[in-house]
DNA sequence: AGAATGACAAAAGTTGAAATCTGTCATCTG
DNA sequence: CAGATGACAGATTTCAACTTTTGTCATTCT
């Protein structure tokens, strides 16, 4: 049948594009139904609630940066290079994100507002991979740090100007990319064993 | 006389008072030249413009935290124990002020959003002294670094989680002194010469 | 003179009534 | 019976009239 009835995913691509259309100030559940040619009771079938619909739409897109990020996971080179790969990777995917998809980047931080589950479960896969590349930096006796997951932490927070949402208006800098090579400096040499 | 004419510092007091009981979004020049008994017409012979007042109330309110941490510049133990206090006492600073000052706290957040001089000053203070602390380091054989600017810069950045008014909601987590704590160790161990 | 005033225009903010949206549900359709 | 519908109540948003605030300035005060 060309279409027999309403996916979940017909349903998340209308509503990306209404969200990018109307911004999140703007989008209504009503519009999202409107695209798909279906009352909004319909759309209530399938998402208990516009929050859940947009925190849906939001997982689909951070899972995008996930891909080249488990590239870089994937690589097998000195932990150093791989920690300083994850890092440049995850600033230009955020960056991109930031620049050429404005309003869904916008959504993302309207999301941040309401200590979302998608946003935690985000930064636990981030944290996760931090740990794997510290770890494994520990075991082939390139890195020295007392507890790889604080470490990981602590490296997500030094890191934060160039992954955190709330810093967006800060990437558009000259300096920016500097700053990032001086971070990534001090981090390496903070990890790396003497 | 006791009260011949408007000094400066009045106005600036009375618009702290101002702030303190209606918040940035409801205090007007008119609330502030009430608290005076003056015509608003007043407050603009010394103030140019509203935002011109609120700055000017900020940079007085920012200097305080400055006599704490210009009191850990004047110490004259290792450049690691000083660079460690000065990180703390910064964090210690805002945190103090975001818990117990929020009006004027939430001042200072406003002023974030349009780009404000008098926070530029503000962190060129704090980058100065930095860079200070670093430099000392590297004088002193303790540190090893190849751009103490750029460094200073990056312990900032570093620790931004932990003194950006942006990220102020972070600061009443459990874990938060451990997260800092893991932060320096990374910073410290970063800059420390091998 | 320098300092303060109050009247004024333009900008910003408030208010409340009307319109729209969210979320539920009894009913309908295949 | 799973999926879709449209009517509905309550919450939220919009819009326009109205009020307050900002910033200026000619005039007054001392």
């Amino acid at each position: 049948m060309t279409d027999g009835s309403l996916t979940r995913d017909q349903i998340l691509s209308a509503a990306v594009e209404v969200l990018r259309r109307y911004g999140p100030a703007k989008a209504t559940v009503v519009d999202v139904a409107r695209a798909l040619k279906v009352s909004h009771g319909s759309v209530y079938r399938h998402f208990p609630s516009k929050a859940a619909l947009r925190e849906a739409v939001m997982e689909r897109w951070l899972r995008e940066s996930h891909t080249l990020l488990d590239a870089v996971m994937a690589g097998d080179g000195p932990a150093d290079v791989r920690l300083r790969d994850w890092l440049a990777t995850l600033f230009a995917a955020k960056r991109k994100k930031a620049l050429d998809d404005e309003e869904l980047f916008a959504t993302y931080m309207a999301l941040l507002g309401d200590a979302s589950e998608v946003i935690e479960q985000h930064i636990d896969h981030l944290l996760g991979q931090l740990r794997e590349i510290i770890s494994d930096g520990v075991a082939r006796g390139e890195f020295a740090v007392q507890d790889p997951a604080a470490t990981a932490r602590a490296v997500f927070d030094a890191s934060l100007r160039f992954h955190s949402p709330v810093h967006a208006a800060d990437w558009g800098r000259a300096e920016i990319d500097e700053e990032f090579d001086a971070l990534c400096v001090l981090i390496l040499d903070g990890v790396r064993a003497r």
